[in-house]
DNA sequence: CACACTCCATACAACGTTGTCCGTGTGGGT
DNA sequence: ACCCACACGGACAACGTTGTATGGAGTGTG
């Protein structure tokens, strides 16, 4: 800056209200200073104005699990969407549902001072952050809720999801229903799973644990569960997927062998209308979670101050899949 | 950290001597400091930090053209390994193929003082790029080349690629091939059909402008076009697609009519070997892609000096679908 | 001609941290 | 008793920017 100020004839103070706008500076120095940038290709350094004028970063931390996973990039793209309309960018670090990851990637986040946090937890644990917060830092948590903290949180319905989908195999007649599902640790498959015994003891079936089966990390795991339980003495006549990975499994494997089982899956997906069979999904819209997340955010980041909110999104019952 | 030294009964220089790993501290003064540091619930304001201590923000930025895209996020996903393997963590943005806000985007990158700029071009012209590169911060292009800027490129052999798919078409006897494109100012789009006009070409086959389209910008445009050529006078027999997209609305055309033409698709993509029909794809490894170029960055950050390059990867002629 | 007002220069401190230099005390080796 | 390395404190400047304070030149007003 001290260059320019010399390079456009002006006092290193003019050049700092040209650059921030300020008011009360005639037009020919703002176009002499602003020529003097452009000549000599300064930038001013982003660093030296958010450490010196309070906190504005401008940055958002984005902690999700994994960035390939189309469902988090989806919440990326409407984040830094939301951001943008903030003057804001995205920080994104992935934890890979790693508890330790995500506590060190938390406090990087906050070491960097970025204005808020938008996180989908990893952990069950969250207690660390109290002190980050009442120092404030913003933080919403989305699709899963913190532990050991209040705080905003953004959610989906997931256990009345799980229930009308197996409700609605219930109602076609099925009685012996596999349920197939990822860690059971993790909040929205303990609550699909639960949701699915809801349905299940409502209109009296009862829950046979053989039926369930977890640790299914992907369509390959799923696809050998499924074969698994078809080919055992007494076996499903439909499946219910706790999510859209394990539905590809299954529908990979159904269709292999040429089965009529019915499949209800929980998440849509991208090319779901183009499998080759009728799918009845459990979809929701992860645009509007992202987005309202996001501008809960920066309702706080404004400094509107409101009770801690808890925001649950309901989910739909769609048909997909080539007839 | 005056606050931490005092709580710790130690100087001012020895905690930021203990913060920063410095040798020469007594493992007992190092316990009490930590322990200060923990109830004070203290962290390094990482912007002070980078702005003294040189210039290491250990932040990289990324600049894509839509993060939902799955192209882009397995590259944002590789791109943040390689980040994390270097203790750097990623801050993407996305120019939705707007020059303008790429350029805004790209300034802003660089005046939050990032260590490097991993860059998939939306523009035609990076001469402004120009004195941030001098200015010391190095710059790796990806998927498509830099205009009026010499620097590091990683790119796919998409000329090859195409060339091959369509040969691929031509051994099979086909010679109207319909080929469908999205917009033709985008660097991959050109060379891509650049590649199938040498295959053509080179086969004797006169180059039919009516099979072309372009503006084909989302399936459903697709299978529009793919309906419309269908029902011409004298249709194709055989469509190449130049992207993904394009060619899950061939595919989905080609499906609802029952048609035999023979498709080959440039990309390959999640659920391909689920498509109801079979499809040669022009397949290509996009983690292999975002790995060279991020470790290209963090080399370049390392002040390993040596001449631009570009590096240009192979792709794949396979075979998807349900046979 | 005194007065207020605008626009700007100059000077200085501060944001939180780190590099440098110097000074001091301690313990170990000759 | 000497020297020396080591561990630490204290003081200070600096990174690049912005907020505050002060004063001066120029313009318009009564």
């Amino acid at each position: 800056m001290v260059d320019v100020a010399r390079h456009a004839g002006v006092s290193l103070k003019t050049v700092s209200r040209v650059v921030n706008k300020a008011p009360n500076v005639q037009q020919e120095l703002v176009n002499r200073v602003l020529a003097a940038v452009d000549e000599l290709g300064f930038r001013r350094n982003q660093l030296a104005s958010a450490l010196r004028s309070g906190q504005q970063t401008a940055t958002v931390g984005l902690l999700i699990e994994e960035i390939a996973n189309p469902f988090y990039a989806t919440i990326a793209h409407v984040a830094a969407e939301v951001a943008a309309g903030f003057d804001s960018l995205l920080i994104t670090a992935s934890s890979e549902e790693d508890p330790v990851r995500e506590e060190r990637l938390l406090r990087d986040l906050c070491a960097r001072r970025v204005d808020g946090l938008l996180v989908v937890p990893a952990g069950y644990d969250h207690a660390f952050l109290k002190s980050e917060v009442e120092q404030g830092i913003p933080v919403v948590f989305l699709d899963r809720p913190a532990g050991g903290l209040v705080a905003d949180t953004v959610l989906l319905d997931n256990r009345g999801g799980a229930r009308a989908g197996v409700e609605h195999l219930l109602t076609q007649g099925h009685r012996r229903i596999g349920i197939l599902l990822d860690t059971i640790g993790v909040y929205t498959m303990h609550e699909r799973l639960g949701g699915a015994q809801d349905a299940l003891a409502a209109a009296s079936v009862p829950y046979d644990a053989g039926l369930v089966r977890d640790g299914v990390r992907d369509p390959v795991t799923a696809a050998t569960a499924v074969a698994e339980m078809l080919d055992s003495a007494d076996p499903p006549t439909a499946f219910f997927a706790l999510n859209n990975r394990i539905t590809v499994g299954v529908v990979q494997e159904l269709w292999r062998r040429k089965s009529q089982a019915a499949i209800v899956g929980f998440d849509d997906f991208e090319l779901s209308h183009l499998m080759p069979m009728p799918l009845t999904l459990i979809a929701y819209d992860t645009r509007e979670l992202a987005r309202q997340a996001a501008e809960l955010l920066f309702a706080r980041i404004a400094k509107e101050s409101f009770w801690p909110r808890t925001v649950v999104l309901p989910t739909q019952l769609v048909q997909r899949g080539l007839q």
